[in-house]
Order: C-alpha cells, then structure tokens, then sequence
DNA sequence: ACCTGAACACCGTTCAAGT
DNA sequence: ACCTGAACACCGTTCAAGT
C-alpha cells in the first residue's frame, strides 16, 4: 500500500494575487477544464497546459502545488455544473431521481471526472454544496441519524458505480466499433451460455438507450427500497 | 475524448512457450500482482517488474504487448479470488448478498484493482465466471429478459460504487490521519450545517464499523427494491 | 525462441536565476 | 510578485542486435 500523507487544495489559503496579475488560478483551472474536455485526463500535461496559456512550463507552479491539486480544481468545477433540486417543492423521491440524473449526466460530460471520482478528494465548496443538498433531501423524507448518510452514500455509489463502466464503454471506442466489440464479448462470454444470452438480449436495443433504463431500472430499485426502510 | 480503438489481451492469442521456457507469462502475472499489493498502482512500472523478475527493462515484452494487457491480466487474476456462491442451495437473496460482501472484500484486498474498474476491458475468464454467475443468480430469482442485466449492472454499479472510495479513504491516509481528516472535512463543511452534523455523528463510531453498516443498509435497501421489482 | 541495451519521446517537479 | 530554462529522476515503448 502506498498510503501517502493525506493533503488537499482546500485546506491550503491560495496565494494572494497583486492588483493585475498575468494569470489567475481561474484562468488556468479554465483551461485545464477545456484540455481534459477536448484530449480527456491523459491529454493533460502541466507543459502542455502551460504551452496553451502561453506560458513557460513550469510557470503554472506558481499558482498551484502540483498537478492533483489542479485536478482537484477542475474536478470541483465539475461538481459547480450539477443541478440541485429543491426539496421542498418536488417530493424527496422526484428530488433523488432529479439529483441521480444531474449527476450522471454531469459526468457524461467530462467523462475525465469519472476517473477522478474516488481517487481525489472531494473537498471543493461544490462538491459540498451538492453532498449537502444530498443530506437535505434525505432528512427532509424523513431519515434520521446515520441512515440520512448511509443514504446518500447508497445514492452516489450507485450513481458512481453505473456511471464509471458508461463512460468507459463510450470512450474505449468510436462509433461504429459496436459490432466489433460485441464479437469480443461473445467470444470471451463463449463459455457462460448465460452470458451469451445476455449479450443477444442487449444487440437488440440501441446503446445510449439502453444504458439509460439499465440506469434508471437500477434507479428506482433502490428509491423502492429506501422508501420501504423509511417506512418501518 | 481520446477514444482510441478497443482491444484486449483476451483477444489475441498468447505465444506458444517452447518446452522450458525461461519466464512464463504466470510468472510474470504473478509478480505483477504481487508488487501491485505492496506498492500500488503507481508502484508498477515495467522496469521496476523486470528488475524483480532479473530480467532486462524490457523483456516484459516479449509475454506481453504493452502494460495495459499486463494490468488486465493481473485484474482478471484479482476476479479468481471472488467467491461465487451456488444460487441453488441458498435463496438469490443471500446468494447476491454473499456475492456483493465477496466481491467488496476482494478488491479491498487488492486496493489498486479499484482503481482499474471501469478503466480496462474485464473480459477475462474470471471476470466472465462472476457475471455469468451473477446473471444465473437473477434468473433462479425469477427475472426475465432485460432485467435480469439490470438488476446485475445494478449489484455490481452499487458494489463498485461504494467499494471505491473506500479504498481512497483508506489509502489516502495512514491510521492516525483520522481525526486530522476529520477535521479537514470539518473544515470544507463549514459552510454547510447538514455537512458538520454528519462529521460529527459520524465520529462516533469506528470507522471501519461504520463503513461495513453503509455497505449493509444499501445492500439491504437494493435487495428490497429488487425483491419488489420482481413480484410485481 | 527469447533477451538485451540504447534510444526516443515523453512525464512531474525543483530550483537557482532572472525581471 | 511572477516567470523562466535547465536539470533530475523517472516513465512506456521500439527496435536492431545478440544468443
């Protein structure tokens, strides 16, 4: 285990600026953001991010400690563009269901984050605002105690857990590789006729439509079962 | 998107070894796997296996086309250890509950497998024996057609989903790191008063307790909405 | 059939030096 | 206060050459 000490962006103060400064942490977390978007998580390099803002290479190392701290940045930017419902005016199911969505199609669209989810700390005022609005929505449904976090940490797991696999299957390959990757199911799956059977099932349907009632499937699944437990 | 074309090392053939060959690809596999539990994910380069193995830098490959088919090797190896219990014998309800408690327990044995969920193709023989059993343990339950995918994309979207950060929240952190974290978090949270409760009914407990209650209350919840699902 | 070392094209990060 | 370039210690991978 590598078990390194544990540190965030957060919990440094970020350097105090002068009247008109050449770059802004801003500024830089922008384009970082744009770089992961066009060339996704192994597109971004600290030279060529630098090399974009017109900048030498290592000028960046001014405004931030190293490269997990920057990713922490743009991770937390991620989390400012998740839609939080309110409470009070939709049911606490409709604000879950609305919350899951928000999430997963967030994700969909930086599909860099998913491979920071887990793997960076999440201490950002976004990611708390939205893991705050979790809360909210759970005690407002009647949850008390620990059960208000088990819930949200059911929630964001499944959200997480579906998302993941999506945004690797979307990006392992191109458009019309489907076929082809449906082949090398069928020829690993060749021993596991149930296998088989599923991946013929699933050959019907188009993908994204699919991934979208697999998710939604799993969805209200569990809004069924939490609303059983808040019951009793 | 990057979007490179798909492939897998369970794709191609392996070479055919002459009668005593000096490395084997389980070796090889073997070290791998090994060095992966000591230092993590970031501890595996190729050069540093091939000094363990004696070898050259780069004799690796030879057995193997790039490190990614190495990593999907070793992942697949990782798979073998889950247990797959027999639906037959014990009710899908516990049978799915003892997949899911495997399946957690496996990877946080192997905390860098955690992260590679998701990332790499999982088509290897182990992994194909869980999700065959997985989808034979839904349809002994009595779901049909589609579903029986859903509710095993559901299970494994969960397991993950909750298994993953915890593996962070160990990692990142020696043992004593807890109350600093804690405080970390206290910190990011000021702003949120549902966020600071939580903290702090969570510091109550043992932290590992408390993890394995999170993973049961969802697992039960899951269970329960599936269970409602299917008589319906 | 198997292994080697040198070489290529990269990385993140540090640091003394500049303005 | 901010930026630079050179340098360090690494990477994964290719490939001609060896046995």
């Amino acid at each position: 285990m590598s078990s390194k000490p544990f540190s965030s962006v957060w919990l440094r103060e970020p350097r105090k600026s002068a009247a008109a400064p050449g770059r802004s942490r801003e500024e830089i977390v922008a384009a970082a953001v744009k770089l992961l978007d066009e060339e996704g998580l192994q597109g971004l390099s600290m030279r060529k991010l630098g090399a974009r803002l017109g900048a030498g290479a290592t000028s960046l190392y001014w405004y931030v400690a190293n490269k997990d701290e920057l990713l922490e940045l743009a991770y937390d930017q991620v989390w400012g563009e998740v839609v939080v419902p309110d409470p009070d005016e939709v049911g606490w199911r409709d604000a879950v269901s609305a919350l899951a969505y928000g999430m997963r199609e967030t994700i969909l669209r930086h599909p860099w984050s998913a491979d920071l989810i887990g793997r960076l700390p999440a201490l950002g005022p976004n990611s708390m605002r939205v893991g705050d609005r979790i809360r909210r929505i759970f005690k407002a449904a009647g949850f008390q105690g620990l059960d208000v976090d088990f819930c949200g940490n059911t929630l964001t797991a499944y959200v997480f857990g579906m998302t993941i696999p999506e945004i690797a299957w979307l990006s392992s390959m191109g458009e019309e590789d489907i076929e082809q990757m449906r082949d090398a199911v069928r020829m690993a799956a060749s021993a596991h006729p149930e296998m088989l059977e599923s991946v013929d099932t699933l050959a019907g349907g188009d993908p994204g439509t699919v991934r979208r009632m697999s998710f939604d499937f799993g969805l209200v699944s569990l809004l069924d079962g939490l609303e059983r437990r808040r019951a009793s």
